[in-house]
DNA sequence: GCGACAG
DNA sequence: ATCTTGTCGC
């Protein structure tokens, strides 16, 4: 009960409409160790707002055969209308004339979250799961439980053995 | 050439 | 993403 978290180095940079070539693998690579098959899981960063119309979300979806849901905290692509200014409030967005997404209203006052299906399931869908599990913070629960988990993980890791470093 | 640009 | 100073509200 250890090596589940192995720790794993990023190989591809960081590059703006291809997040999924450098986080990709680790987080199929996570699902896979779920003991308990998930119905449907909210990836951080967009799905099909995206300059292909295919972002991580999507790959994920798509690979694992699951329901994936994109929510980022920023724009990539696409056009839109500011929300109204409380929580709950959402607005579409925009690409190439297609509606890709939602501009979401988690938190009333707070810069909303750019929402985006991943794979199999539809915008109005996604806008009504990720408000369902976010009370309080801007960011649903499940992505602030993620990121807590894998900072802790990095930190607890940093100057180790570089054997790890598969 | 200049600005935009998930994490 | 990471770093960092100052401010705000519970």
């Amino acid at each position: 009960m250890e090596d589940v978290f192995a720790r794993k180095k990023a190989r591809f940079p960081y590059i703006p409409g291809l997040l999924a070539f450098r986080e990709g693998h680790a987080i199929i690579s996570a699902i896979g160790k779920l003991t308990v098959a998930p119905d449907l899981v909210l990836i951080d960063g967009q799905g099909i707002a995206h300059p292909e119309g295919f972002g991580i979300a999507s790959h994920i979806g798509v690979i694992l055969g699951i329901p994936t849901i994109g929510c980022a905290k920023s724009r990539l692509v696409g056009e839109y209308e500011a929300p109204g200014s409380m929580k709950g409030n959402w607005t579409y967005l925009y690409h190439r004339g297609a509606k890709v997404g939602a501009v979401v209203r988690t938190r009333s006052f707070v810069k909303p979250l750019f929402v985006s299906p991943g794979h199999l399931i539809d915008i109005e869908s996604s806008v009504e799961i990720v408000l369902e599990c976010t009370s309080g913070f801007r960011i649903p629960e499940p992505l602030r439980a993620a990121d807590r988990l894998s900072r802790k993980l990095r930190n607890d890791y940093s100057g180790q053995s570089p054997a790890l470093d598969k």
